[in-house]
DNA sequence: AATGAATGAGACTTCATTCAT
DNA sequence: GATGAATGAAGTCTCATTCAT
């Protein structure tokens, strides 16, 4: 993953990534058929990581936008916590490397958010949008929220996230 | 640019874009001394040309919100006018093919919306965050809007508008 | 014998082999120390069915040419019994991964039917050429009859073998 | 050519053949696009070189009889001038490499041979037995007669011709 | 004795770039 | 200036062989 993000894909020989897996290329071979399956098996790898990572993170509590702005955090939190896992993402989620097969296996992730959004509706705290219109602004916010995070220092961060949650969340309610 | 999005950077060899392009690949030679360097080329050409689209479709309106939306809307109408162009963007965007002194010089299109912004934070009307805050915000809920919206019919697409710019005014407005 | 001649040599690799003998590659290694033994173990393995297979269908008879056609028959009889032992033999007889010293062992089968010829030329109803300039010419004959049976319909095949043995006879008599 | 009998198939990498050839490997795949196709090249242009060949050596006589012999002795003449030609032909013949398309296209060379059969069966002279019944018969005496040749002296090989062109008329004649 | 995961040399093939025409 | 054949470094992937279990 690190070298693959760090060089690009391209830029990354299965040679060198046996190297640093310290094991020679016909072992890698061996487990995955091709490079791009290799690539695919670590986008679904980073996605359980990250289903893992937000179940520990989130928490029944009372009040929905809390739950959702938990929820929402617990994203940002993954992905700045692993740069390496996000700045993967960032390259390859739309690249013709990841089959559409991989892309919808790994959506599953997003069902809880789902039911959240639709019971929000329901209340008529959320706005009424299509569930797509909703996801695809969290997604595009998520994204460059992170990576502008990690490109400034450590230190600086934490006081960006409550405009952004305000922001998001302004965005959502009705 | 067709080719380079359709196939990707690396499966579009030089010589096919020597003969889409009906010349030979001496010629582009003559002009850009590496692939890299046309592929930057057609980054900035991409941002020029969104530039003048910019220009023509924004007007001087009496509202801020109006002014700002209707940037907004020019945006996302470029991007999915020009399809291939949005294509060539989001897979390169965050490449490293792209260097950043390239990236730097396509950031000159964005001062008049970042002049709008300024404006409206002084008039109470925008959130007082700061404007990388906000820049990357718009960006992101941009992006992922206009991948939604060539994902879709284009028949389908007009209702979804009013509902987006609705999301990115309420995220942003004081 | 199967994989090597359907498939090609290159294109079978151990671990095919192994798979389709129902063991493991290490143990074939237990018993062969390369692929070309292996394959030229199979040759001599073939050799003597072959001489095995002959021996048994061929009697003493008054006639020498009798006796001679019968061993013709037998020989292609073998080859048509069993086509995959032709069919390897026709892609490997040549090649450089059957050593010398395994094709001199092979040759031993046809002791039999050189003394038959020596005693027909003695006899003056065969030809007194060099018993190399025959052999290699009996030998051209049945390649190539072998592998023109096996490309037809197996009802078809009969009604040619006696005038191919027509010729043969015809060629060697003096 | 050369190479690939000397070596093998599969023991000649295309890097050799290139420099051998005194040009780079990727120079050879702008004309070919596989080791494959290359090699099938080689196999149709053998071909094209025999009919030539063939066809400077023979010239109409009176009898049907010396026309057929001499034909037969303008193919032996071919493979032993050209020993490497004949390696090739002997050891990629029944390959899978040569595909049945080139194998169809090669066999166009026979037909003054057939015809000059035909005609013979015609006069009374040659057996009347089925086409391909003779074809096969006299390809087997050829190649092996020739690898015969090949193993000997040079010196030696004048005194077998006749012998073996005997062997073939008899074979053939009514 | 049997096994098969591990290995890495080496195969084929691609393609950015050059340069003689 | 335009061209595209030539080039060979470098990529992906295969597979004969080993050896710890």
């Amino acid at each position: 993953m690190k070298l693959l993000t760090e060089k690009g894909v391209q830029a990354t020989p299965m040679s060198a990534i046996a190297k640093a897996a310290g094991t020679g290329m016909g072992t890698i071979y061996n487990y995955f058929a091709t490079k791009e399956e290799l690539i695919n098996a670590i986008y679904l790898y980073i996605k359980s990581l990250e289903i893992q990572f937000i179940t520990q993170r989130t928490h029944d509590e009372s009040s929905l936008k809390i739950k959702f702005l938990e929820y929402y955090k617990a994203f940002v939190d993954f992905n700045i916590h692993y740069p390496e896992c996000f700045a993967f993402m960032d390259q390859l989620q739309n690249s013709p490397i990841i089959s559409e097969c991989t892309k919808d296996e790994g959506k599953t992730e997003f069902l809880p958010v789902l039911e959240l959004i639709r019971k929000g509706q329901e209340d008529g705290i959320i706005k009424k949008m299509s569930m797509d219109a909703i996801l695809q602004f969290l997604a595009g916010t998520l994204t460059t929220y992170v990576r502008w995070m990690l490109s400034i220092e450590e230190n600086d961060r934490d006081q960006y996230l409550d405009q952004q949650m305000r922001m998001v969340w302004d965005a959502l309610k009705e």
